[in-house]
RNA sequence: GUGGGUGUAGCUCAGCUGGUUAGAGCACCGGGUUGUGAUCCCGGGUGUCGCGGGUUCAAGUCCCGUCACUCACCCCA
C-alpha cells in the first residue's frame, strides 16, 4: 500500500458513514427548528483572523494551527475551529444591520495540529450554531436547550452539562488579578507559572494531581462576578430550569478560545477515552470588536460530530441503518440487463431506491446481491418474462413471487411500496 | 513536543522455548441449481508476517534501526 489517510485522519467508510450523516443530521435539526439558518464558510480563512479571534495565548492558536502561504503570498490557516469564520462572515456582509438576532448554523471539518489519540484528530467535524446581536440570556438558555436536544435526539443519555459564567470586563479583571496572587504562592512548574501570568483561569483545568491538590481554596470566578454578569448567569439558570434543562456547575471549567466570556458550557462524557468534550460553546461578546466589526454581542456551541459518535458507541446506542435500496433487479442474461436498467431509472424517477446486479454475475450471485442491499423486492427479469411481456417481482421477505405486466410494473411498485 | 503499547489475510486474531509448504473464525468469490437470496453442502487464501539491516544451517519468532498505528501526558470538539 502506496498511501495511507494522512496521521490523524481517518476515512468514513460504509455502513458507519450513514450513522456520520445521521449525528450531523441530529444535531443541527433542534437548531434549525428553532429558526436558525444554514451558512457555509471557506475552510480556510486570512490566519490573523484566528490569532486575532481565538487569541494569541491559546495553545488552538500557538501551536496547533495548518498556516500555509498561498501562492499570492497571502498567510491562510485551515480553520481551527467554524466560529471566528462565521463571524467574520456576519461582519463583511452587514448581516447584522437585518433583523436581529441573526442566527445561524453550519456543519464541516476543522483542523488542528495536534497528537492524534482516541477522540482527537487533526481533521474533526463540528456542528456549530451560532445567535448574534442580541444580548439576551434567553438566547443563552436557548442555544444550551438546542444542543441538549440534539444529543437527546440520538438517544445518549450518559451526557452531563457544565456550566458556569467566565464574567466579563468589568470584573474579569479584578478577580483575574486575584487569582494571581493566588497561584504565584503555589509550588508549581515553570510552564504552569507561565501560564498563570497569560491566562490563570486555564491553571484551574489542570488535571495533574500535584497542581489540583493546590487549588483547593482558589477564589473562583462565579464568586466574583459583577451585578450585571450575576443577574444575567441568574436569568440562564432559570431558564434553563423552566424547560428542564438539567446541569452541573462548573466554577472551574475553562475553555481554550480566548473570547469566550459570561456564560460558557461544556457537554461531556466519559466514552472518549481520555478526551471529555462531547460539545462545548459560550458567549463570545468580545469577539467582533476583537476582529474589527461592530461591537456584536453573541453566543454559540460547537459540537463534535466524531466524538458524538464515540459516546453512542460507548454508550451501545445504535442508530437504525436503513436498506441501501427498496427494489433491486436481477437479470438473466444481457438482453434483460438492459431492459432492466431501463426500469431501475424509471423506478428512481419514481422517486424508489432502486440498484441492480451489473457485470453479467450468476443468478444465484445477483440474488445474493439483491439479499444484501436490504431491497423489499427484487424484480428477476430472463428471456422467458420479456417474452411473455412480463417481470417477476418477488418479495425478499416473504419469499413470494409473481408475475406482473412489464409495462405497469413501475406503478405497481409503487403502489406496493406505499 | 514527551512517554508507553502494538504491527501476521479485507476484519478479529492464533502461531509455545527459532525448525522447513504461514493458520482459524468471520467476510469475500465460485460450484451444488446455465430461472432464484438469507439456511445447508463442496471448493477457493485473497499474505511484501509493516519496512531495512543483522545473528543463525534455519527468522513471523532473536537483535538493531526505521516507519506506521495506537494509548496517555499536554490540550480540547
Amino acid at each position: 500500500m502506496s498511501f495511507t489517510a494522512p496521521k490523524g485522519t481517518y476515512d468514513i467508510l460504509p455502513p458507519e458513514s450513514s450513522a456520520f450523516l445521521a449525528v450531523r443530521d441530529a444535531l443541527s435539526r433542534p437548531a434549525a427548528l428553532a429558526g436558525y439558518e444554514y451558512i457555509e464558510t471557506p475552510i480556510f480563512e486570512d490566519t490573523a483572523l484566528f490569532a486575532r479571534g481565538v487569541g494569541e495565548s491559546t495553545d488552538v492558536v500557538s501551536k496547533e494551527m495548518y498556516t500555509f502561504q498561498d501562492k499570492g503570498g497571502r498567510s491562510l490557516t485551515l480553520r481551527p475551529e467554524g466560529t471566528a469564520g462565521v463571524i467574520r462572515a456576519v461582519i463583511e456582509h452587514k448581516l447584522y444591520a437585518g433583523q436581529l438576532p441573526v442566527k445561524l448554523w453550519y456543519a464541516g471539518p476543522n483542523f488542528r495540529y495536534e497528537r492524534p489519540q482516541a477522540g482527537r484528530y487533526r481533521h474533526f467535524t463540528q456542528v456549530g450554531a451560532e445567535a448574534v446581536g442580541v444580548d439576551d440570556p434567553m438566547l443563552d438558555a436557548e442555544i444550551i436547550a438546542l444542543a441538549w436536544e440534539g444529543y437527546r435526539a440520538l438517544g445518549l443519555g450518559g451526557f452531563r452539562l457544565l456550566l458556569t459564567s467566565l464574567g466579563d470586563d468589568t470584573c474579569r479583571p479584578a478577580y483575574r488579578a486575584l487569582l494571581q496572587a493566588f497561584l504565584r504562592d503555589l509550588d508549581i512548574d515553570d510552564d504552569t507559572r507561565r501560564r498563570a501570568d497569560i491566562n490563570p483561569l486555564r491553571v484551574l483545568d489542570d488535571k495533574r494531581p500535584a497542581v489540583l491538590a493546590q487549588l483547593d481554596g482558589a477564589p473562583l470566578m462565579v464568586e466574583h462576578l459583577c451585578g450585571p454578569c450575576a443577574v444575567h448567569y441568574d436569568d440562564v439558570r432559570a431558564r434553563l430550569a423552566d424547560i428542564g434543562v438539567q446541569w452541573e456547575e462548573a466554577p472551574r471549567l475553562v475553555r481554550g478560545l480566548d473570547y469566550y466570556m459570561r456564560t460558557t458550557f461544556e457537554f461531556v462524557h466519559s466514552g472518549l477515552g481520555a478526551q471529555s468534550a462531547i460539545g462545548g460553546g459560550g458567549r463570545y461578546d468580545g469577539l467582533s470588536a476583537a476582529i474589527g466589526g461592530p461591537a456584536l454581542t453573541g453566543i454559540g456551541w460547537a459540537l463534535g460530530v466524531d466524538r458524538t459518535l464515540l459516546a453512542m458507541r460507548a454508550e451501545g446506542v445504535g442508530l437504525p441503518t436503513a436498506a441501501r435500496v427498496q427494489v433491486y433487479g436481477v437479470p438473466l442474461g444481457a438482453a434483460a440487463a438492459e431492459r432492466l436498467f431501463g426500469l431501475t431509472a424509471g423506478l428512481r424517477a419514481a422517486g424508489v431506491s432502486a440498484d441492480m446486479a451489473y457485470g453479467a454475475r450468476g443468478l444465484k450471485g445477483a440474488m445474493k446481491a439483491a439479499d444484501r442491499s436490504g431491497a423489499a423486492y427484487a424484480i428477476v427479469l430472463g428471456d422467458r418474462d420479456i417474452r411473455a411481456g412480463t417481470a417477476q417481482l418477488k418479495d425478499l421477505r416473504s419469499g413470494d413471487q409473481l408475475a406482473l405486466p412489464l409495462d405497469s410494473l413501475v406503478a405497481t411498485i409503487l403502489e406496493k411500496l406505499t
